[in-house]
DNA sequence: GGTAGGATGGGCT
DNA sequence: GCCCATCCTACCC
């Protein structure tokens, strides 16, 4: 199974669709395909990431080299190292210098499952991407990528065809420790690729 | 089914 | 020096 048509057949997202508020372009990313090479999976579980106000996100901390990239313009990857160990993808949304962002934490895998499972050490389909660090080393992303455009190039996000508005559920962010009653997390209902049911 | 603890390194105070 | 937007293993029901 490829999955190569139904993945070159998906318009690739433009920079306008991430210049919308952050829980926006949260929500809307739902049920898209995350694209890198031959590899590809449907996003379904993010959180937003709202700014300086917002103390769990790192640009709480304001402009560092560490956020530079938060503050350039939408349709950005902003990959980052935590915990020492693993890496979290995230997507800049809101106009140049508004630092909101989208970090992608589930995926369903859709494409290149082989490199998916030989990435992940994991046979079972359940487990090869349902969890930040989890997605980033089955897709080969990395602080590499910090940076990239999503817009054009090998790392992409794509509406498939057949995309539909998913059902949405909302919780608070998973593994925060402030602001940590914030609803902001969004995942498919009823996904069964998800880090966590609720 | 559940959870406690450790691995591991960079960013920021 | 402290704090992490995590994951896996060991161990216990």
């Amino acid at each position: 199974m490829s999955g190569g048509f139904y993945v070159d057949s998906a318009a690739v997202l433009a920079r306008e669709f991430y210049e919308r508020p952050v829980v926006e372009v949260a929500r809307g990313l739902l049920g898209m395909l995350l694209v890198h090479g031959r590899v590809a999976g449907r996003i379904v579980e993010v959180e937003a990431y709202t700014g300086e106000r917002d103390a769990a996100a790192h640009a709480a901390a304001g402009l560092t080299n560490r956020t530079r990239v938060l503050y350039g313009p939408p349709g950005h990857a902003y990959v980052y190292l935590i915990y020492g160990m693993y890496e979290c993808l995230n997507l800049v949304a809101e106009p140049a210098g508004s630092p909101g962002c989208v970090l992608i934490r589930a995926l369903e895998p859709v494409a290149g499952l082989a490199a998916m499972r030989e990435r992940r050490g994991v046979a079972k389909l359940e487990s090869l991407a349902s969890g930040p660090g989890k997605l980033t080393i089955a897709m080969g992303i990395g602080r590499g990528h910090n940076g990239a455009d999503v817009t054009q190039g090998r790392l992409t996000v794509r509406r498939p065809v057949d995309w539909v508005e998913p059902e949405i559920g909302v919780s608070p962010r998973i593994g925060i420790r402030k602001a940590a009653d914030w609803e902001l997390r969004f995942f498919v209902k009823g996904s069964r690729f998800v880090s966590a049911v609720r």
